[in-house]
RNA sequence: GCGGACGUGGCGAAAUGGUAGACGCAGCAGACUUAAAAUCUGCUCCUCAGCCGAGGGUGCGGGUUCGAGUCCCACCGUCCGCACCA
């Protein structure tokens, strides 16, 4: 018994797509296109299996789809830059360039081995000059057309590092490397003005209906829009004002106090002279950002002395405090409290002594006994009391009167707030793309000219200093300014690494384009018709995208707003994690069995098994790729990946399941290299009578070809390969002794050739293998996608199931759509039923044409 | 706290409101083999029963329906996202 060779025949079949350059594609404007996209990779190093799981289903869709007859374009690329580069040029003294190439041979080697049919000839990397200096000039056009500024903003501030953190490299209120408290600074940084768009990209999310619902609920949710009102409150005895945001609007009579962001201007400015405040407002700042820090955090504020005039009653006077829990990035910076209506106001209320005054009566309360205890009653959900003209209103109604009101006394007005903030760009990093800007002393801010682009990054770089390393190159940053030929600088942050994943796949419609890419082809290619990816990037990477094609839609480059037509988010990949006795991490291939069955570690001590969670380095629990594809090949590994769970979910990565997919490889190379039955020659037509086994084995091909068409239409590869899987079963459970008889081997043919056809997109290399050895023309990759003809896929026997009161009770054999009376008569005579029924007339039948009928007794 | 998803055999799972457990993994028994591997055949939701069969079963409790894993209500649990958002 021969086993599958898929060492040589993976590299064979590989190299002979690669020499017929079978996946390179150009734009045919009267051929119907399928842009296929996975997010592409940042080159870490190695990739193992849990990496390709979502270019596995992207190659399923680029080769089904070209098998349909779309011109498939599947390029695949390198997001370049990033930190690790530098962490590693840190570690181990490699320049972070060098050490990126290395990471791209190392991975777009692996990736071809697996066999995806990419159009190399489009690969990019974002590093390359000759990628980022398009995002330089297109910064300078966001520039001119005002999507792109600088301001100060507040960050967070590695002390140790001197750098800027991003949100999620601060981990529990400390620099994730240095572990120092990061800390909140004001710093010019430049912006991107997503907030230009925020209406757009809210909106145009219900029109994105081939996306997953929980994406577009998160980016709904991030860009987080809230109807409500800005109020004034001036200062009794000085000339400022204050303007807070609210929702609640319709409990300003509930007012007991005013509070500032200790980052609010004015909380500023009365700290020059108020050395109690500044030093509140120090602590604030230096409390961590994190999520345990906020939640255990208490509210705390301090009293300025300032008194605040309600803007309904003149008379009344709230008093004006500085608090920890306003944020000065989100509204105004400024709240008024109303402690009876809401939690948090309630919480510092009671801690500082202010009046607590319900003005909501909750429906069916009591005005006179109504009091707030404990908890705040935030239900948008009574009438309004105590509150002057608002008294007897809904809250709806108060709202829009007080509304009214505020806009009539000039004392406010209605408007609506988002959630979503500008994008800050500037990263105080070497290995990513330097913002084309001069800082001239004299000039002021001057954008590098046109014809002086790219600027590119020294290559002479230390990183033994903490800090950016463009900010102590010696002579890089220093320049002539463009404008009046004097000393400048140049500005020394780099892009947020979005910034090169934010366009990339519009590059790929033309990679090679001297400009950053070609109108026509992307007219032609885009928008994207599948992009897959995981789901964390759910907000930010595909927000960013949606804002960059919008932008540059605005700066004339684009006509296009939505760049992703259908987005999938696969699952990962888990394994189980061991420690060794020690409590040290072990990779799986490091722990074994012993004489017992125990698991075991190098040690030869017994292992701790750990959950199973998605692969990650840092707790070993990886299994490499160039192992799995050196014991079994590209195509089992594509094969498990595929058939094991639902795609959108987990992956629970196991040896006996990819040695099952191994076993199923080799079963299908049986089944064409040694037939049951010799094979007529190709192209043989079934005739005749069929004896009833192979009939059926047709009709189950034919069904199998539309269920597997309709589940891969549909992202359900385990139920496809599971379908695949039954018709082989199917095959087999033919007798020889009829499979030889007639028109059998013909059908015969006729099955395996299909079964091939089905699992070209899938096990590609296996396909070519066995469409080579059934004795076929040309390429697997070159044939359309079997199609079924409903005639032969109907069922002509159904098996029709039969109830008494909702419990099953037989099963009938009928022809497909038989007359509902004759059914009926024969349920009835079923010899269960007619013991259920007791010779009592049924009560009530219900037939339900080929699938059941239910009788009430 | 807010928003969302999910809960089915020993395990991964499948099931347009219509025979729950397809397909696979694991296990058990058998065939082939000197033996092993590979391969093949059969069995495997639970309880009672020698067999025929009967009863129960999709996290828990209700409801709608001739019929509910699927729809509705309430609860429990797990996971994910956001979160001092005014």
């Amino acid at each position: 018994m021969s086993r599958y060779n898929f060492r040589e025949t993976e590299e064979k079949w590989q190299r002979v797509w690669r020499e017929r350059r079978l996946f390179e594609v150009s734009t045919k404007p009267t051929t119907r296109k399928y842009y296929v996209l996975e997010m592409f990779p940042y080159p870490s190093g190695k990739l193992h299996v849990g990496h390709v799981r979502n270019y596995t289903m992207g190659d399923l869709v680029a080769r089904y789809r070209r098998a349909q007859g779309f011109n498939v374009l599947h390029p695949m690329g390198w997001d370049a830059f990033g930190l690790p580069a530098e962490n590693a040029a840190m570690a181990e003294k490699v320049h972070p360039a060098a050490w990126t190439r290395e990471n791209i041979a190392t991975m777009r080697a692996q990736l071809q081995r697996m066999g995806f049919a990419y159009d190399w000839s489009r690969e990019i990397a974002t590093c390359h000059p000759e990628y980022y200096r398009h995002e330089q000039k297109m910064f300078l056009d966001f520039l001119a057309n005002g999507l792109a500024y600088r301001k100060e903003a507040w960050v967070n501030w590695d002390p140790v590092e001197n750098t800027v953190l991003a949100n999620e490299q601060v981990i529990d209120g400390r620099g994730w490397r240095s572990g120092a408290i990061v800390e909140k600074r004001l710093l010019s940084q430049w912006f991107l003005r997503i907030t230009a768009f925020t209406d757009e990209l809210l909106e145009a999310i219900q029109r994105l209906d081939r996306w997953p619902e929980r994406v577009r609920l998160m980016q709904e949710n991030w860009i987080g829009r809230s109807e409500g009102a800005r109020v004034v409150f001036e200062l009794a005895g000085r000339d400022e004002r204050v303007e807070v945001f609210t929702t609640r609007q319709d409990t300003l009579f509930g007012a007991s106090f005013v509070a500032l962001s200790p980052n609010h201007p004015l909380a500023q400015k009365l700290a020059a002279t108020d050395p109690g405040l500044a030093a509140f407002i120090g602590e604030c700042n230096r409390m961590g950002t994190s999520e345990a820090v906020i939640e255990t955090a208490e509210k705390r504020g301090y009293a300025t002395g300032l008194e605040a005039i309600h803007p309904f009653d003149r008379q009344r006077r709230v008093p004006l405090y500085v608090a920890n829990f306003v944020l000065m990035e989100y509204g105004t910076g400024a709240i008024f409290g109303c402690p009876a209506h809401d939690q948090r106001d309630l919480e510092f209320a009671r801690k500082y002594g202010l009046p607590v005054i319900p003005v909501v009566l909750p429906p069916g309360a009591d005005p006179a006994g109504f009091a707030i205890g404990d908890e705040a009653y935030v239900e948008q959900d009574g009438t309004l009391f105590n509150s002057s003209f608002l008294d007897g209103l809904t809250v709806a109604g108060a709202k829009r009167a007080a509304g009214e009101r505020l806009e009539a006394l000039g004392q406010g007005q209605r408007t609506t707030v988002f959630r979503l903030r500008d994008w800050g760009v500037s990263r105080q990093r070497y290995w990513g793309c330097p913002i084309p800007i001069i800082h001239c002393p004299v000039c002021g801010i001057v954008p590098v000219p046109e014809h002086d682009l790219p600027v590119t990054l020294p290559e002479d770089v230390s990183f033994d200093k903490p800090g950016n390393p463009l900010a102590h190159h010696p002579s890089w940053k220093h320049v002539r300014c463009p404008q009046c030929g004097g000393g400048a600088e140049r500005e020394t942050d780099t892009f947020d690494t979005f910034f090169e994943s934010s366009w990339y796949f519009l590059r790929f419609c033309s990679a090679r384009d001297s400009h950053a890419f070609d109108r026509e082809a992307v007219a032609y290619w885009m928008p994207v018709d599948q992009y897959i990816g995981g789901v964390e990037h759910a907000v930010l990477h595909l927000l960013y995208s949606r804002f960059f094609t919008r932008a540059l839609s605005r700066c004339g480059y684009l006509d296009l707003d939505e760049p992703f037509a259908g987005l999938f988010t696969q699952g990962m990949v888990c394994h189980q994690t061991y420690r060794s006795a020690a409590g040290e991490w072990l990779f799986p291939e490091e722990v074994e069995r012993d004489d017992s069955g125990r698991l075991i570690g190098p040690d030869r001590r017994p292992v701790v098994t750990g959950r199973t969670e998605k692969m990650s380095k840092s707790k070993k629990n990886v299994v490499g790729l160039d192992a799995i594809v050196d014991t079994y090949g590209a195509d089992t590994a594509r094969l498990y990946l595929l058939s094991d769970s639902p795609p959108e979910r987990d992956l629970e990565w196991t040896e006996t399941g990819i040695e099952g997919a191994w076993r199923y490889v080799n079963r299908l190379w049986r089944m064409v290299s040694e037939p049951a039955v010799a094979l007529p020659p190709p192209g043989a037509v079934v005739t005749g009578e069929l004896a009833p086994e192979v009939d059926m084995l047709r009709r189950v091909m034919h069904r199998t070809v539309a269920a597997v068409g309709d589940d891969l239409d549909k992202f359900r590869f385990n139920r496809a390969v599971a379908r695949i899987r039954e018709l082989t079963n199917a095959i087999e459970e033919v007798p020889p002794a009829v499979l030889g008889t007639g028109a059998g081997p013909a059908v015969l043919r006729e099955a395996l050739e299909t079964v091939t056809l089905l699992v070209g997109p899938m096990m590609p290399h296996l396909a070519e293998e066995m469409w080579q050895v059934l004795g076929r023309e040309g390429l697997v990759a070159e044939q359309a996608w079997p199609v079924a003809d409903p005639e032969l896929a109907r069922q002509e026997q159904v098996t029709i199931a039969v109830q008494v009161n909702g419990k099953l009770r037989g099963t009938l054999e009928c022809p497909r759509d038989a007359e509902q009376s004759m059914v009926e008569t024969a349920a009835l005579q079923l010899p269960q039923v007619l013991r259920w029924l007791e010779g009592r007339p049924p009560r009530k039948v219900i037939v339900v044409p080929n699938r059941i009928v239910s009788i009430v007794a």
